[in-house]
DNA sequence: TAGATACTTAGCCAAGGTGCTAAATATTGC
DNA sequence: GCAATATTTAGCACCTTGGCTAAGTATCTA
């Protein structure tokens, strides 16, 4: 997958209000899919999708422990993701502090 | 209108991979409406629409000079409008330089 | 193996987004 | 006022998205 599909994916799952807030909860440590499904008024299989594309866009990993899957967020995708347009649109603004996705040596996972 | 819908507003028009490539553009500068729709190989119809949604996010600003209307980026604008967000969620990636975002002192327009 | 729990996948439907063409609006210049 | 230019608005088609319920898969416990 290239770089530039990673920051479309990641914009596109950043579109959505309630995976926004998936990743703002997942801030205070990883959570099970059921602990998510709980803040939200919407049904659990929803989550799930959501969830689905979060992980799509490399912004969460997932990790089964028994009968229950725990997601965690995976903050370095997310400022490597978006990271490339911000300095390109607004670097006076915003600042990155780790600039990994310059130096082209890219992690590849399926 | 409140912080939280500029945030949703801005990243539901940075899903768009054109709207994105539209801000990269300006940054070189003003651009009127009919240059940009000739940088790309979609209906200038669908340009405008775009530029319509980039503008209602706050994102762009626009400026007509006779015939012409000329778009420019309101990068501040950008910054403040994920900025909450992206510090709320990586912090430790991503750092903002200016942050009015959080002295609660919004600028109000149409 | 059977049942309970946790989560995902499948299928459906309403709503929204994005592209197009055609028509309307605004401005310039004769 | 009329024609030309620049841009937007309107209306339509198509696809995607995000919600739901029902059914399937995986794991633990007994």
């Amino acid at each position: 997958m290239t770089e530039a599909q990673d920051e479309a994916g990641a914009f596109r799952a950043l579109a959505d209000p309630t995976r926004r807030q998936i990743l703002e909860d997942l801030r205070g440590g990883e959570l099970a899919a059921g602990e998510i499904a709980a803040r939200f008024a919407i049904s659990a299989p929803s989550i799930s999708r959501h969830l689905g594309v979060l992980k799509g866009a490399g912004l969460v990993t997932e990790r089964r422990e028994g009968n229950r899957i725990y997601y965690a967020l995976a903050e370095d995708r997310l400022a490597t993701s978006i990271g490339r347009f911000l300095s390109a649109v607004c670097p006076e603004q915003i600042v990155l502090r780790h600039t990994k996705w310059r130096s082209g040596a890219q992690s590849e996972e399926s």
